[in-house]
DNA sequence: CGGCATCCGGGAAGATACTG
DNA sequence: CAGTATCTTCCCGGATGCCG
């Protein structure tokens, strides 16, 4: 017996998985790992170096982050690409399997903010912030504006598209837009989710705003995030 | 520095959580930790016992268990319920909002099911089950079947009702129903999704059906599971 | 029996430093 | 820039035992 336990314990059929028929269950084997949700987030929206994901991940350790991308690739979630002479070097992208978790992503976050404990004031990466506008465009009372919004979000810039009450984001110069923003993701989803006015952002340098300003200041207004649910809770 | 080391760790701000505003980095703030999605599951179509819950999720340990319940009612999701006097004991429920993540579950499911690695001949619960058919009728290409389907999956019976293309689970004893299965989860998601005929597994008694025999094998054919998605996979 | 406390072993995650 | 090496911390799972 302590022999079975033994070779068990080497090579075990399963030392960490669900064994688990259901769906659900090996969606958790495949991205249930810490900090592989994130990764894939960060994907979402094109390739990306390792440096530049570990960038955008603040917490997440070099050590971990290698092994995340090691066991997404092996899952068939991600690619492992190597770009053109001129700009060596390598990247990470998803497969197209692995790009169709973005509107389960967008349900499970538009589910998630109605925690009491959620706080929209906290660290936005820029995928995460183009993200919750496309995610958020999905609710029933999304703003059926049609514009298209630019982003200067440090590294990375990008286009906000919005069009039939939908919004698509693509990286991408800011050209043809109608708005610009530019400052800190956090100082933007501050103004969108927080409730905080442009102009108090203005005034502390941590946005700027280019283009059509009435424009901007509709827009911070277009992602309404849905009613809390109740502390106690009622039983169902 | 030990002592900021310390105090950190006992009272620190944030020990393991992602200090993120995305609501997906909340999601996973909320119910990311393991096996804490499967808990949720198993509540989903109604309250249920600390052992139940454990018995029907192998693997878990008694402490694991707990740890995850006291987490969940924490957040909101959960509430502990205390049985009227006859049945003394006390219940796991979820709250509203809790509740509201089944159809997230159900997309990720769908979305997870794609794998290569999947495999349905594998343990099932019987609420995963119940759910199973809930998600794929969800799918463009369900059945157009209505029908009242039993199940006698040894302690708990269910029945499913299926109208305008959808499915709906409810606990209770299987009376009114067409047909009526009765056996192990893991049998009839064989006839299901693994492609066993049902004369097989009632042959070595794995499986019994009661009333429209020629619907239960239809409804064997309801679920078709959705493609694979390519084992290299293709970059985007 | 139901639920929780405690201890232990193994392994995953985090921090830091280092290398091609 | 893209990781690897090493060490520490902490979570998870198993076993046991306590208590109502």
């Amino acid at each position: 017996m302590e022999l079975d336990n033994l070779t068990e314990s080497l090579h075990g059929p399963s030392r960490r998985r669900y064994d688990d028929g259901c769906g659900t269950a090996h969606a958790l084997d495949l991205i249930g790992e810490r900090w592989a949700l994130l990764v894939m987030r960060e994907l979402m929206l094109g390739p990306k170096r390792f440096s530049d994901i570990r960038a955008d991940l603040p917490g997440i350790s070099a050590n971990t982050l290698t092994q995340r991308l090691e066991g997404l690739e092996k899952n068939g979630l991600v690619l492992r690409e190597k770009l053109p002479p001129p700009a060596s070097g390598q990247v990470y992208g998803l497969t197209e399997w692995g790009h169709q978790l973005l509107p389960v992503m967008g349900a499970l976050g538009r589910w998630a903010v109605r925690s009491p404990d959620h706080d929209p004031n906290q660290h936005f990466s820029a995928v995460s912030l183009m993200l919750s506008f496309m995610a958020m465009s999905q609710s029933p009372d999304a703003g059926r504006l049609e514009a298209r919004i630019g982003f200067r979000l440090g590294r990375e810039n990008y286009v906000l598209t919005m069009k039939d009450g939908g919004a698509r984001a693509a990286r991408g110069e800011p050209v043809d837009t109608d708005a610009v923003f530019e400052g800190a993701p956090a100082a933007i989803a501050a103004a969108v989710y927080g409730g905080v006015p442009l102009a108090a952002l203005e005034a502390e340098g941590a946005l700027k705003i280019a283009g059509d300003r009435a424009l901007a200041e509709r827009f911070t207004t277009l992602f309404p995030l849905p009613p809390k649910a109740p502390r106690p809770g009622t039983p169902r």
